[in-house]
DNA sequence: ATAAACTGGG
DNA sequence: TTCACACCGTCAC
DNA sequence: GACGGTGTGTCTCCCAGTTTATAA
C-alpha cells in the first residue's frame, strides 16, 4: 500500500479513497525505513500496531492526526463516507491499542475548541451562576470560563447529554513522525495531496541512502523541544519558558541557529517588559547579530557609553552581514561623538534621486508610479525583489537542485536544506561554475529561457513564475547586460539570506537605447531601508543604473 | 442580515 | 514565517 | 532629516460549508 518509486516516496493517486491514509503508510515507512534507530521500541510497537489494525481504524485515526484538534466528539468523525465501520467500534479500537483515549477529562478553558458559541454560552450559564447575556462573543465567555475554577470533567458531563467524545493520545509521535521526514512542522500530511492535485510542483532531485534529517534522536527531542517553547508563547510565563529554554544546550549548528533565534526572541520579550538586565543576558547568550544589535542598543540607553565602547570592541565584524555592519556603524558614531572624540557616521553612495508628483493611485504607489513614468518604448515593471531573484534562480537552477549529500531528503522541498548556510557555495563549486561560464560566454541568456520553458510551474524559492512573463524575460536579457548580472549575483550569493531582498520596486527599460534603469519608488512618509540602501550603494559603486523617485500626491492638500 | 474568519477536504 | 511599508516618537542640527 | 521602534498587510493550493463578529 505505502508506494515508493525509485527510492523516493510517492504520493497516492486520487483514485483511492483512502489515499491519505496510503501517504501517511509512505510517509511513516520511509521514516522507518531512514530513521528506526532514531525511534524508541515503544514508538515503533505502537506503528506496529497502528499498522496491523482494520483499515478502517487506521482510516479514522490518520484523519484525526491530519485536523488540527487533538480532541474530537464521535459525532465530528461521522462523516467519512470511505470509512464503513462504526465510529464508536473504531474508537475503541484505537484505544485499546493505546492510541487514543475515550472519554477523556476536558479542563474548561479547552471546552471553547469543542464546542460553538451557543453551546459554550449554555454550559457558561449552567455552570456559573452569573449568567452571560446571549450576545456575548466567545471570547468574553472563555474569559468567564477562566475566572472560574471548575473541574475536569467529559464532554458529556459538561454538556449533560449523550455526546461521546476521543482524544488522540498519539499526537506526539504523529508530530515527531513528521518532523523526521519534512525536516520542519511546516509542512503538514497534506503536502502529499496537495502536490498529486498539481499545486505543489516539486523538482525531482536524486535521494541518497543517507538522505535524512536527522541524525541522533537528541536533535529531534531539541527540535521539539525548542518548537514547543514557541508555541507555548501565549500560555506560560517568560521567566519559565527563558529557563526552560536555556536548558537546551543544542547538539548542532543546526538546532544552535533555532536557538539562538528562540533566545532572541525571548529577549525582546523581555526587553518589552522592561526586564534590562534579562534582555541584555539572552541578547549576549543567543550569539546572533540581530541579538547583537538589541545589545548595543540597550547598552546605548542603559548603560554608560564606555561600556557600549568596550561591547563595540568585541564584535566581531566579520561574522556580522553588511546590514548587522551598518547598524553597529551607527551606534559607533553616536557613542564615539558622546565620547568627545567622534567617528564619522557611515557613508554609503547614493543613487540620483528626482521628485514626481502623481495623483493618489486607486492600486499601490509603485503601480502608480509605473504609469507615470512609463511609456510605449520605456515600460516598466513592479518587481521588487521578483525579477533579480528569478533570473538568479533560473541560471543557477542546477546548482540549487544539485545531489549534494544530506541537502535532500523528501520529495517536497523547493530548495537544498543547506541554502542558507555558509558553506553552501563550496559544496556546488562544479555547477556553480557551469553557471558562472556561461555568463562569460553569453549562453546564458538562451540557458535560462530554456530552463524558464522546461522548469515554469515548478516551486522554487527564488523564482515568481506568475511574475515572470516571457516578455519581461526577454527584455531584461536583452537589457541588462552579463557583467551586471554577473556583479549582482556575486553579491547575492556572498550571503543569500541577506542579500536576496532590498532591490528596487521598478524595472524600466528602454529599447531605443538598449538600457534600463533601476527605481525605487518612495511615496509620503516612507524611507528607505538598511538593506536598500546597501544594494544602491553596490549599484552606484558598479554603475548600475538605479535611483530613488520621491513620490508626493498631486491631488492632495496637506504636506 | 451580511461580511469576515476559520475549517476540512481533495 | 517573509518582506516592505505605514506611522509614531526622539534627537540633533 | 536621520534614526529607532512598532504595527500591519499579504502570503503560505483553492473551493465549499460553517461559525463568528458586527451592525442595523
Ligand atoms: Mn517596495
Ligand atoms: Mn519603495
Amino acid at each position: 500500500m505505502a508506494s515508493t518509486q525509485n527510492n523516493t516516496p510517492v504520493a497516492a493517486s486520487l483514485e483511492n479513497p483512502l489515499y491519505y491514509l496510503e501517504n501517511a503508510r509512505t510517509l511513516i515507512s520511509w521514516v522507518r525505513q531512514l530513521h528506526a534507530d532514531l525511534l524508541t521500541a515503544d514508538e515503533l510497537r505502537s506503528l506496529d500496531g497502528l499498522l496491523a489494525a482494520p483499515t478502517d481504524a487506521q482510516a479514522l485515526l490518520i484523519r484525526m492526526v491530519m485536523r488540527t484538534q487533538t480532541l474530537y466528539r464521535a459525532q465530528q468523525l461521522e462523516h467519512y463516507a470511505e470509512i464503513n465501520t462504526a465510529v464508536p467500534e473504531l474508537l475503541h479500537k484505537l484505544e485499546s491499542l493505546g492510541l487514543v483515549e475515550l472519554e477523556p477529562k476536558v479542563p474548561s478553558d479547552q471546552l471553547a475548541d469543542l464546542l460553538n458559541r451557543e453551546e459554550l454560552l449554555e454550559v457558561h450559564n449552567r455552570f456559573i451562576t452569573k449568567a452571560l447575556p446571549k450576545s456575548a462573543s466567545k471570547g468574553r465567555i472563555k474569559e468567564s470560563l477562566a475566572t472560574h475554577e471548575l473541574p475536569s470533567m467529559s464532554l458529556a458531563n459538561w454538556l449533560s447529554s449523550n455526546a461521546p467524545s476521543a482524544a488522540l493520545t498519539c499526537q506526539p509521535l504523529f508530530d515527531r513522525l513528521r518532523l523526521m521526514f519534512f525536516g520542519n512542522l511546516r509542512q503538514s500530511w497534506s503536502e502529499f495531496v496537495v502536490t498529486e492535485l498539481g499545486y505543489f510542483n516539486y523538482e525531482p532531485v536524486e535521494l541518497t541512502q543517507a538522505s535524512r534529517a536527522f541524525h541522533q534522536r537528541e536533535e529531534v527531542d531539541q527540535y521539539l523541544a525548542l518548537n514547543t517553547l514557541y508555541e507555548l508563547s501565549e500560555s506560560l510565563e517568560l521567566t519559565e519558558r527563558i529557563e526552560l529554554a536555556r536548558s537546551i544546550e543544542p547538539i548542532n549548528d543546526w538546532i544552535g541557529g533555532r536557538y539562538a533565534r528562540l533566545i532572541f526572541g525571548l529577549g525582546q520579550e523581555a526587553e518589552r517588559a522592561g526586564e534590562t538586565q534579562t534582555a541584555l543576558n539572552l541578547y549576549r547568550i543567543s550569539g546572533l547579530g540581530d541579538a547583537l544589535i538589541r545589545e548595543l542598543r540597550v547598552m546605548e540607553k542603559h548603560a554608560p557609553p564606555e561600556a557600549v565602547q568596550q561591547r563595540l570592541a568585541l564584535a566581531e565584524p566579520r561574522s556580522l552581514t553588511p546590514l548587522h555592519q551598518l547598524s553597529i556603524a551607527r551606534v559607533e558614531s553616536r557613542i564615539s561623538k558622546k565620547l568627545g572624540s567622534p567617528k564619522a557616521a557611515p557613508k554609503l553612495r547614493s543613487p540620483e534621486e528626482f521628485k514626481i508628483s502623481i495623483p493618489r493611485p486607486d492600486q499601490c504607489v509603485e503601480l502608480g508610479t509605473a504609469q507615470a513614468l512609463g511609456t510605449p518604448d520605456t515600460p516598466i515593471a513592479y518587481v521588487e525583489n521578483c525579477l533579480i531573484n528569478s533570473l538568479f534562480g533560473l541560471l543557477f537552477w542546477d546548482a540549487l537542485y544539485a545531489p549534494v549529500p544530506g541537502a535532500f531528503f523528501h520529495p517536497f522541498q523547493s530548495h537544498p536544506a543547506d541554502l542558507y548556510r555558509s558553506a553552501f557555495k563550496a559544496r556546488r563549486q562544479a555547477q556553480l561554475y557551469t553557471a558562472w561560464a556561461a555568463l562569460d560566454d553569453g549562453s546564458y541568456a538562451e540557458q535560462i529561457f530554456e530552463c524558464y520553458e522546461n522548469k515554469r510551474g515548478i516551486t522554487n524559492a527564488f523564482i515568481h513564475w506568475s511574475v515572470i512573463t516571457p516578455e519581461l524575460l526577454g527584455l531584461a536579457l536583452k537589457l541588462i547586460p552579463a557583467e551586471h548580472l554577473r556583479l549582482i549575483f556575486e553579491r547575492l550569493l556572498s550571503d543569500i539570506r541577506t542579500h536576496r531582498s532590498g532591490f528596487p520596486d521598478l524595472i524600466q527599460f528602454d529599447i531605443a537605447a538598449q538600457s534600463y534603469k533601476l527605481i525605487e519608488v518612495k511615496g509620503p512618509g516612507d524611507r528607505l531601508q538598511d538593506n536598500q540602501k546597501l544594494w544602491l550603494d553596490y549599484f552606484v559603486e558598479h554603475q548600475i543604473p538605479c535611483s530613488v523617485c520621491w513620490v508626493t500626491w498631486s491631488d492632495s492638500v496637506d504636506e
